[in-house]
DNA sequence: TGCGGAAGGGCCCTCCTCTCG
DNA sequence: TCGAGAGGAGGGCCCTTCCGC
């Protein structure tokens, strides 16, 4: 357990100063070319690695961003996390990730983390909106801050999936195939996702003249909240739905189980639509009709934006908002009418 | 962009010495009970927050772990972080994490920069096995070293889980319902989880008197090799497979596409048993048994064995191993003798 | 041009001093 | 006079960078 060697044992090792190890280590100023080869020897022989520590503080620069999730555990975020990381590594900045399971406290504490290790920006899926100002710790803090999916009153810019265009887009799909009873199951209304979504939904009935039906329209309000049972609710109405848009994989789950109970097969019986990751219905039979995110392209311009600043740029709030793709299987087919 | 305050600003603040802040904020030594509020309200009133690095510096230790996996769109992988990082995050621990993509110069190159930043410890699933110690950089790194589900000829402690014991419960289970003909589809022979598989296969037939036959076994060597292929060409066999174990997500929906083309259904056709977490077949109907990874456990582990070096621990390796579960679902039957 | 000396960045901790009972 | 409690001064962790030779 003896210490790391520090550019002093490099230094000595080398026969010159400290001053001209740090010059060939960082290619800066001018060095003999028998000093650099006698240093990148000495390197070698130390098994020297900079401590990056004493490099922060002296420059000013951790070369660290942290991004904060609510659960690494969905396969989304997880994908987030890995693209994001691709994108910033080639710049040199590690990636601090940590959950915080939408537990205000912890979002929080967690900023605080990032403001004591000094971490040059944060990329946050924030659990709340609509929290004031004066009392939001994202608004309060003072790193360069992104914000995806969410609508919070902040300095930070802001990256955007456009889950309305698509639902817009799933809704007329079904539409077009004959359905007017179309069951919406969403996240909750308390953030943009839910939100967008619902919209969605209305802009592609009112287009098709449709008439919205409050008892189809399910937005849950919590973990605890069953789609199954609402589905059931659903299914038992005069007018049953003849198609099903599950905007969850849970939701979609629970809801389908619910379907089956009452013999409906898909997609002659019922028409479905859901939302996720490319591996997330691999198993599904019939290969499911589902609304792709782009975790890509999201992760790409979070990364991009948060660079950007990184690298100096000042000026207003920017956004940039990424499409949903609608990715066809065989899931939906024309309605039938039952009795 | 004002530099955040230092100590000193909160002592001048607070009207008393650096020393007495840095006692207050450390709760060692003697203050008295009037400096220790006029600190807190000077750390409040500044918005002081101690600089990480600095710290680090001052004390050598960075309270910081790396954790190196192949790709954290693994939702394996990302539960598993996400667990660690509950386990850690009491004990003042961050996790930095990063995926390799099984490049073993990444590897190499991320332990660099894990020493770089003085990192206390690594968790890792290393992307190879075998590699004499002298080239392999996980025996040459000096950390605390946790190594998950490889065999490494290192200094590491070691989590392993038990695919032995479950694949052979899987299997077993088969046997039972009188199944002679298994197909079993795993992962590459490369790595442990692998070879663990197999003899696990190969331990049930031989515990039932069922001759092993080398065309129902199907081990892939690399991402392009396509289950659907090899499973076509087993369900063409004489006497085709009248169950199936598929010990990996993509590994059992290329495989279920194979059967379902050639008219088979699950259970009555071909039982079915896969490998997952607890989400992954959600989906799936029916309901399908599978192996369980106990990832909590073996995540808890990790950061037990890695808390304990972290503590001073010494003394000879050590190996944790965790069970896999078999769960019950309804995608096994009786086998049903075709012509 | 090429190199070395030294300062300084934020923090912790080891001394040391001072006060009061 | 002495000892215990309280607080101040300063060194050093490792690195970069400004100066000056």
């Amino acid at each position: 357990m003896s210490k790391p060697p520090s550019v002093r044992d490099v230094a000595a090792a080398a026969g010159v100063s400290i001053a001209s190890v740090s010059r060939v280590l960082n290619r800066s100023g001018y060095v003999s070319e028998q000093a650099r080869t006698r240093v990148e020897q000495a390197v070698r022989d130390t098994g020297y690695a900079p401590n990056f520590s004493a490099k922060h503080l002296r420059t000013g620069r951790s070369k660290a961003v942290g991004l904060m999730v609510s659960n690494m555990a969905n396969p989304f975020l997880a994908t987030f996390f890995a693209a994001t990381e691709r994108c910033l590594q080639d710049a040199g900045f590690s990636l601090l990730v940590s959950s915080t399971y939408d537990d205000p406290n912890r979002e929080q504490e967690l900023l605080t983390l990032f403001e004591s290790r000094r971490l040059e920006g944060v990329i946050a899926f924030p659990a709340q909106e609509g929290v004031p100002r004066s009392r939001n710790p994202f608004a309060l803090c003072k790193l360069p801050l992104v914000v995806v999916d969410r609508e919070v009153d902040c300095h930070g810019d802001a990256v955007f999936q456009d889950h309305r265009t698509g639902v817009r887009l799933a809704v007329d799909y079904l539409c077009a195939l004959g359905h007017r009873r179309i069951a919406l199951f969403g996240p909750s209304l308390g953030i943009r996702p839910g939100r967008e979504k619902l919209l969605g939904y209305k802009d592609a009935l009112a287009q098709r003249g449709v008439e919205l039906d409050e008892r189809l329209v399910c937005m849950l309000k919590s973990a605890v909240d069953s789609p199954e049972e609402q589905m059931d609710r659903m299914l038992r109405l005069h007018e049953p739905p003849t198609a099903l848009v599950a905007l969850g994989t849970r939701i979609l789950s629970g809801a389908l189980r619910a379907a089956r109970r009452t013999g409906r097969r898909v997609p002659s019986d019922l028409s479905v639509i859901g939302i996720g990751t490319e591996n997330a219905f691999a198993l599904a039979d019939p290969a499911l009709t589902t609304l792709r995110f782009n975790i890509d392209q999201a992760a790409q311009a979070a990364a991009q934006l948060m660079l950007e600043r990184l690298g100096g740029t000042s000026g207003p709030r920017r956004s940039v908002t990424v499409p949903l793709d609608l990715v066809l299987g065989e899931s939906c087919g024309a309605p039938v009418h039952r009795r």
